[in-house]
Formats: C-alpha cells, structure tokens, sequence
DNA sequence: GTTGAGCGTT
C-alpha cells in the first residue's frame, strides 16, 4: 500500500501510540503509529507520527489539524522524510 | 508526580 507518514505534534504527555491510532482512524486508514519519547528518560516528548493510507493522507490532516484533544490544539502536516 | 517547541527508530 502506498503510505504517507504524518507529523503530529502538540499531543498530551498521555497520549500512546494507540490513541493515535484510534483518532486518526476516523478519517482515513492507519497503517502504524508510533510516540516519539527522550531516550535517556523515557518520556513523551509530546509528539508522534502516524503513517496513513497516501488517499486519506490530505483527508486526515485537513481533518485532525487544529482539532483538539485532551485540552491540547493538534498540530498535523506531513512529516520530513528520515533518511 | 516535572516540561511545551519541535520532525522519529529499527
């Protein structure tokens, strides 16, 4: 399937992988979804990526983008590509 | 038990 990989940011310090996963889903299809978190102490940095379906990637984004959660104004574009 | 701009690991 060709994907897109999301950047999400200003999420809450709770929010897993999993609630992503389960947001996102309402908007498009998920395919993974992961919590960027500091390597020494092991806490959420306090924002992920999610890769989505390439079809549903504009839908999702225009969708969750602005949007809150848990109190907190999401931040979601289109993540830089990791080389 | 904390924090709040910013783009991640095999």
């Amino acid at each position: 399937m060709l994907t897109k990989t999301l950047y999400v940011g200003n999420l809450p310090w709770a929010t897993t992988p999993q609630d992503l996963a389960d947001i996102f889903s309402e908007h498009g299809q998920v395919v993974s979804s992961r919590i960027i978190r500091d390597k020494e102490t092991n806490r959420s940095r306090g924002f992920g990526f999610v890769e989505v379906a390439d079809e549903d990637s504009d839908k999702m984004i225009a969708a969750m983008e602005g949007k809150e959660y848990n109190g907190r104004v999401l931040t979601v574009n289109e993540a830089k590509i990791r080389e």
